[in-house]
Order: structure tokens, then sequence, then C-alpha cells
RNA sequence: GCCGAAGUGGCGGAACAGGCAGACGCGACGGUCUCAAACACCGUUGAGGGCAACCUCGUGCGGGUUCAAAUCCCGCCUUCGGCACCA
């Protein structure tokens, strides 16, 4: 376009118009879903609330932008759409900003969410501000503890002790705190070192049955395998060894353990305790006691990677004791070793070397005797080939066999492991028995900020919650760190010291806070209600509006978030404060925007793209579509700026169709003429053939989030408007309903320039003003989409030889006889005789097979 | 090591459900307009061969199924993400 043109009409230039409609918006409510509304369908729309650390990156648009679309689309389609925001605001960074800067936790936080809130209107996405929520302020954390003692009351909250990393310094350390090969303190160097503390655990394994069980939410498969492996389901038995006499002790001790495999019980050549076993010091004998002490104490020390590795050559220590096998009497060596964790199971293994591939590695380092108890039932009869077997025998095949196995020699394994098992019960020294991996959420923290688990240490009455008329604690408002990474609450006379509400005596509080997790875990409900000062939520809302229709967020929350929320709405219906078991009905996991060095994007490695600069200079609608544009959205990927000029190209072309229907191109010798060969009339037909197809696959598009496919064919409509630009197609009814179709496909994804053209065309029309985003979402017209002709591929012998336009509804028949009267398919076929004609695809394609 | 995902032009990626590989965009090259530019426009662009019409090859590697394979099956290799030696 020459300047003398382009003066014609006025430039884009999204930085004049985004924050006028940004403000219009705001005034129209635009965002704000209309909670007791019930004349329109409901559409709960979540994206996971982000912890304010101040830096919003292109991450963050990358994650909420497309969801912003989402809600549009929505809304164009009649639904009341709530899409609400908040932070997660309490959590580990903070308090390292307090610790090394001296500021304080909270002063920092609020901070940064001004920040974040700035940032994050500048994304042009209409969220609900109304139901923002904080999850560090004490009119949300308050619930968070009136949460914990429903949970208490219900016995899912209780006390046990769990091992944590701890500086004598800085007291207990995230994982994230301790560095180095060598373990030592982030903050001041010191060797870490483990401690025992009582803790508050909550009763996540009550659950894992129904955890397992995703019927009626439609959730990825990936996602669902990872939570099926976490939760860790066995199915086995559990089987009572016991100690054998000797000149030591009197034996006769119970041994546990467990196995998925009772059918291999006649295998077990040795037994295996983790080394935290309660019975090691027990069973191990006088002289053996120093290389066990020794050999625990080491295995204390090893961080759990250095434990679990495959690669390392098995380590362990014979005790000096002996067990009886439950099944044949016979005695076998109790030994002690790392690869058997005191967490799983019953923390002792009974093992069988020949069908284990960690036992048989063990048994072949120390010389421990291996014996065949399952073969394949061509191999049944051989003698015992234990001693030579190069490596454990795991099959699971329905047709092994036991042998070796005394009474049930013979027997297929299956049903050996329903004998065995019958057996053991029969004699009650087992029964069958589920295992699983998942163990119960530590929510203790000994950190200052988190929310306060409200219960007091009473000398007289022990444990006593604070009553709920007295939520919330609230944390000090002064907080000393004394420059020391140690929770600061211990060291806080005025928090700790206090009374019993039970007896009046004195009595000091809990100084642990609760992880963030607990937070993240039911927030859904609060937006509902966030200022609601007599109870978590409200249940007319919450029976009404959940559960939440789509989340989306990150996969790295796969587990964690996403299985103590499930945990959280499973309770809390059992408790009555919810309705529904389970809280997502559709989660979509989003990639995640890396850095340009392909590593994670975090201020540290210094790799964090900043979209203000871009948003400056491109504008927010160009930043929005280039994400989307990028690639698959679950995909994520490498940030690389490259491109993103293609894409703000587009927005260009459209503007300029828009305002300059009649405009030529001076750089297009072709400029303002129809192709050869093209009527008005044909254009105009195809031309509304193309809007409607556009039309049809973008609406899907939007429903499946394929944004990347979504705006290439909005390019694709583009690129046709453009095309017949200046001809005497522009302006037309086609080119006019073909203009309005891409500017309401546009609308969710690039909110402001649609607005800014609808604008404008309404005030040409001289029709009143109004939002594109109220507009309903076009329907196809299906007849316009119906083509006369098609073009049919045409292959011999798969190969690509030809093509020939037919009439749309030609006959199998018909087609066959224009395809074999084609020269190109006529030579082809020249010197083959034709075995068959193939129409694939219901005419799509037509492969002709010769020999 | 195990589990999950993925390997397609110079690059990001597309290809419904086995049916025309490379949509859309970037970059590159050539051109238009311009005093000069680009946040403008037009054209070419998988590789090799041919004056050309066209031909051959080509979706990580090796096999296979099929009229037809990026897509399905078997065996490998590589990258990314997650992690549990789970008895």
């Amino acid at each position: 376009m020459t300047i003398s043109e382009r003066s014609r009409i006025d430039r884009y230039e999204p930085a004049a118009i985004e924050p006028r409609w940004q403000e219009r918006w705001a005034e129209l409510g635009l965002g704000e879903a209309e909670l007791r509304d019930e004349s329109r369908p409901k559409y709960y729309l979540l994206t996971m609330y982000d912890y304010p650390s101040g830096d919003l990156h292109v991450g963050h648009w990358y994650v909420k932008t497309p969801t912003d679309a989402i809600a549009r689309f929505h809304r164009m389609h009649g639904e009341n759409v709530f899409f609400p925001v908040g932070f997660d605001a309490f959590g580990l960074p903070a308090e390292n900003a307090a610790i090394g800067r001296g500021v304080h936790p909270a002063e920092w936080t609020y901070r940064n969410i001004d920040t974040m809130r700035r940032q994050l209107r500048s994304m042009g996405a209409a969220f609900d501000w109304d139901s923002e929520v904080v999850t560090c302020d004490p009119s949300y954390y308050r619930w968070n503890q009136w949460l914990f003692l429903r949970f208490l009351e219900a016995g899912l909250a209780y006390r046990a002790s769990a091992t944590v990393d701890w500086c004598p310094n800085d007291g207990t350390l995230a994982r994230e705190q301790v560095e180095g090969a060598d373990r030592h303190c982030w903050r001041c160097g010191a060797p870490v070192e483990k401690r025992d503390l009582d803790q508050w655990f909550l009763r996540i394994t009550r659950y894992a049955d129904e955890l397992l069980d995703f019927s009626g939410i439609d959730w990825p498969e990936p996602i669902r395998v990872m939570q099926t492996n976490w939760i860790g389901r066995s199915d086995g038995a559990e089987a009572v060894f016991t100690t054998a006499a000797d000149e030591v002790q009197p034996g006769g001790d119970e041994l546990r353990v467990f196995t998925t495999r009772p059918d291999t019980l006649f295998g077990a050549t040795f037994m295996v305790l983790a080394p935290e076993h309660a019975l090691v010091e027990r069973l191990t004998h006088p002289e053996r006691r120093p290389e066990v002490e020794a050999y625990v104490a080491r295995a204390e020390r090893e961080t759990e990677i250095e434990r679990l590795s495959l690669e390392r050559e098995k380590t362990g220590v014979f005790s000096g004791s002996y067990a009886v096998n439950p099944v044949n009497g016979e005695r076998i060596p109790i030994w002690i070793a790392d690869y058997v964790l005191a967490g799983y199971g019953t923390g002792a293994i009974m093992a069988v070397p020949a069908h284990d591939e960690r036992d048989f590695a063990f048994a072949r380092r120390f010389g421990l005797p291996v014996r065949r108890v399952i073969a394949p039932r061509e191999l049944a009869g051989e003698p015992d080939d234990g001693p030579t077997m190069a490596q454990a025998y795991v099959s699971k095949s329905q047709d092994d066999l036991l042998v070796n196995s005394g009474p049930f020699d013979g027997l297929g394994a299956p049903a050996a492991f329903a004998a065995i098992v019958e057996r053991l019960s029969a004699e009650g020294r087992g029964r069958a028995a589920v295992s699983y991996r998942l163990r119960d959420w530590l929510i203790s923290r000994q950190r200052y900020w988190g929310t306060p688990i409200p219960v007091v240490y009473c000398e007289r009455d022990g444990i006593v919650p604070v009553p709920y008329d007295r939520l919330p604690v609230r944390l000090p408002e002064t907080v000393d760190y004394a420059g020391r990474g140690e929770n600061p609450l211990r060291r806080d006379a005025g928090f700790v010291e206090t009374t019993c509400p039970r007896c009046d005596g004195p009595a000091r509080r809990e100084t642990d806070t609760m992880d963030t997790f607990v937070d993240s875990s039911w927030y859904w409900y609060r937006y509902l209600s966030p200022g609601k000062t007599d109870g978590p939520l409200d249940r007319d809302l919450e029976l009404r509006w959940c559960p939440v229709d789509q989340y989306t967020g990150g996969a790295e929350h796969a587990v964690m978030h996403l299985l103590y929320s499930r945990f959280f709405t499973k309770a809390l219906a059992d408790l009555g404060v919810v309705h529904e078991r389970e809280p997502f009905r559709r989660l979509f996991n989003q990639g995640q925007v890396l850095g340009a060095d392909g590593e994670r994007m975090s201020k540290s490695r210094g790799n964090v793209q900043d979209p203000d600069e871009l948003v400056a200079r491109y504008g927010a609608d160009t930043v929005r579509l280039f994400l989307m544009f990028m690639g698959p959205w679950d995909q994520g990927g490498p940030w690389s700026p490259t491109g993103i000029g293609g894409v703000h190209r587009f927005l260009n072309r459209v503007w300029t169709s828009m305002l300059d229907p009649h405009g030529v191109e001076a750089g297009d010798p072709e400029a303002g003429r129809l192709p050869a060969g093209e009527s008005a009339e044909s254009a105009a037909r195809a031309l509304r053939s193309t809007a409607h197809r556009t039309l049809r696959t973008v609406t899907a598009e939007y429903l499946e989030f394929r944004f990347n496919t979504m705006v290439a064919h909005l390019m694709e409509l583009s690129n046709a408007l453009f095309r017949y630009r200046g001809t005497e197609v522009a302006g037309s009814a086609a080119w006019d309903e073909a203009a309005r179709l891409l500017l309401l496909m546009l609308a969710p994804a690039a909110p402001h320039v649609a607005e800014e053209l609808w604008a404008r065309r309404l005030a040409a029309r001289g029709e009143a003003g109004r939002s594109i985003h109220g507009e309903s979402w076009p329907a196809v017209d299906e007849a316009a989409v119906v083509e006369a002709t098609r073009e049919v591929p045409v292959q011999v012998n798969g190969k690509l030889r030809d093509r020939v336009v037919v009439p749309a509804g030609i006959a199998e028949a018909d087609l066959e006889r224009l395809v074999l009267e084609r020269a190109k398919v006529r030579a082809a076929l020249a010197g083959h005789q034709l075995v068959r004609v193939v129409h694939a695809g219901g005419g799509r394609l037509v492969n002709i097979v010769v020999r």
C-alpha cells in the first residue's frame, strides 16, 4: 500500500485502541457473571490461579489468554460464564525475601499482587475481578482453619511423626533448600540432618479407591494414568513369618510382609527388612551389631534419589537372625537392605529371587539361594534351575505352573495365588491384602507465611481445637526473622502463649502452618462467594455452579494439586459441605512455554520473557494470537518471538480489508482484478463457501482448544477477502457476510481489534453501537458450503498420477469411466493389466490397481 | 531403570477416523512501491533430475500388514516430561 492510499484510512495502532476497550469492558461488566441468574446455562471456567511472584511473563499469557478466548466464545453462545482470578499468595518465596532482604512477607506479596493485577489487565482478558480471592488474607485462610477443624472432627486430620530435613540454624528445610551432593543448607551451608517431628496429616488414603475411579469426568488419559500410578494400588496378600529361636533370642516375633505374588511363597529364600524397620535392633545378633548399625546410619543419611537408584549395586547386611516361612516351615536368613522402603507395605519383604529382579540381583550379589517355583507349562517337569538362572523369571502368563511348591505343584499360577492365600487365612498366618503407594498428606509446615493450624496444646487437656467462633487464628502482623530461616512463630511469645479454650489454663499454640496446597484444594468454591463471613461457601451457588465445567492449567500439577483437590471435594461432600464428589468435570493441561534456552522460565535463570515490550510493540491482540498460533496448546515449547510479525501482518490485513475494501495494492500487478476465468458471481459464491466452511471448522476448533489451526483458518479466510479487495466482489453482499463472520470468529481470540472494527462497521451503517462480545455466535449456512464440483485425486498402484474435476454427485461407475479415459491415466496403465479400481473414502480418491 | 509424550522442509507446525504429505506462518531469494525504509504489497521456495510436459526420492532407523501407511503391527534409536527398586 502506498502512503497516499494508506492515508485514506487510519493505521492499525493497537496502543490507541486496546486501553480504550479494556476500560469500556470494565464499565460494561463484561467479565462479571450473574451468579444468581438462572435464565441462562452456566459455564464455570477455571484457570489455575497464580503465585504472585511479581514477574508476569509470556508463560502466564500462554495459560490465560486462550482461556479468555474460551470464556468469550461461550458468552457468545449465550452462556452465563464465570471466569474468576485470584492469587495463591502464601508460600516460600515471600518468606525467602523476608529472610534475605528484611521485607515483610505480606508487603512483598501484596506489592507483587498489585503489579500482577495491572499486567493481567493488559491481556484484555475479561476476568470476573469481583470474585477475586487472595489466600493470605484472613478472610480466606480463616476457612482453611474451619475446614481443618471439620476434618479433625471427622478423623481425617491426625498427628503423627514424620522425618524432615533439618538445619541446626534454619530449622526445617524444603527440598529446594537442600543443596549439593553433600546436602548442605541453602542459607548457612551447614550439613543437613534428619529430624523426626510430630506433624499434622490429612487422611487422603481413606479415599484411595474412590480416587482411582475417574468415571463421569473428562480428563486426559495421561493425567489419569499418572494419578493411578501415584496411588499405586497393588492387590496381593499379607503373609506372617515368625522369627526362629536361636541362642540369642527366643523367636516367635511376627514379621509381616506384603507380597503381590503369594503364589511364589515357596520360593522365598531370605527376607529383607528396611533399615528403619522396628525389629531391626531386636533381631540383630551381637556379633553383627557394629556392621548393622553402621549400615542403618548410612542408609539414614542417603537421599531418596541415591537410595532408589537402580544403577547402583545392591547393598545390605545380614542380621544374624532367621525367619520361618509360614507355608513350609523353612528357616531363611533375615537381611537388612535399603532397597526395601519403610514407607511402603510393611517395610519388610519375603525375597523370591527366582521371580523378582531386585531380589535376584541381591541374591547373586550375596550368594543367597535361588529356587524356581514358577515355570512355563512346557518346562514344568525339569529339575530346579534356580542356581543357574541368568535372570529372574517374572512372567505373569496364565499358563505358568507352580513347581517346587509342595502340595501346590502343578497348579496354574492364578489358581495357586488364590489357594495359597486361602491356606494362609485358614491358618491365621496371612490374608488377602491391598497395598497403596499413596501416603497420607503431610500438611504441617514449620513456617510463618501460611495458615496457622488452629489447635492449642494444653497441659491439662492436651490437643484442643480452637473453637469455630474464635477463628481466624491470625498470623501476628509483626514478624522477627532475626535473619534466620527457622519458623519465627516459635519465638513469638505473643502468638505462642495462650489459654486453653476448654479449661482456661495456660496453653501453647501450634506454630506449624498449612501446606499451600490446602489453599488451592478448594479455592474455586470460595470464588463463588469470596466475601461470605458465615461459612466457607454459599451452598446454593455451589449447587448451581459446581462442578467446574472446564479447568485449565499446567501439566506440572498433574498429580499433587489435582489429586488433593479431588480428595478435598470428596471429603467435603462426606462432611455435607458440598454436593459434588468431583471438582472438575473437564480438564485440559497446557504445555509450558520455556525460555529461549529450553529451560523453565524463571527469574533466577534470567530467561524470562516479559510480555510488556511485545504488547507495546505489537499490541495485546497480536501477542494473544501469536501464543495461540505457536503450536498445539498442550505442547508448549521454547519461547521464540520469530514469526510474531506474521501474526501482526494478519491483523493488519484484516484491518485494511474491513476499512478499505476498495483499495488496491500497488505492489500487486493483478490488484483489483478477479482471477482469470472467475466471474463476479462465481467469486461471490466461492467467498461465501469459504466463509461458512471456515465457520464450521473454527467453531469445532474453539471447542477442542485447537487454537493454532483455528488461527490458521482465520488467516485463510482473511487471505480470501484480501485477494478480492478492490474487485467488484468487494463490498458485495457475499463480501459483507464473509467480513462479518471473520470479525465474529476473531472476537474471542483478538477481542480489541474485533471490537474496534465491529464498532466502526456498525457506525458506518448507522446502526446503534453494541459490543461484538455480546453478539451471538453465527450459524453455518450448510447450503453455502455445498460445492457443485470437486477434485478427485487419481492414483495408480498408490502413486498419484492425475486429478480430475467432477460434479459433486457423480456416480462411482461414471467417475471410473471418466478416470480411465484420462490421458495421464492411460499412459500410466500402458503395458499393465488392470486388476481393480478402488473408490476410497466415499469417492474422495480413486486408486487403480494394475499388474 | 520404569512410566508418559513426541520425532514431518532451513524453522514453528498442518494432515478428520489408513486415502493428494508439507495447510497456515516464519525465514530465505527475486520483485513492486519508495529519496530511503517497513509494522506495506506480489511471486518463488522439501530434495534430486529434466529445456519442458514430467520423473524419482522423501514424515527418526530397520522390517511387516494393506490397493493405499506420517497414521496400524514388530524391533531399534533419539529427545522431552515425570518418578515410584512399590515387594
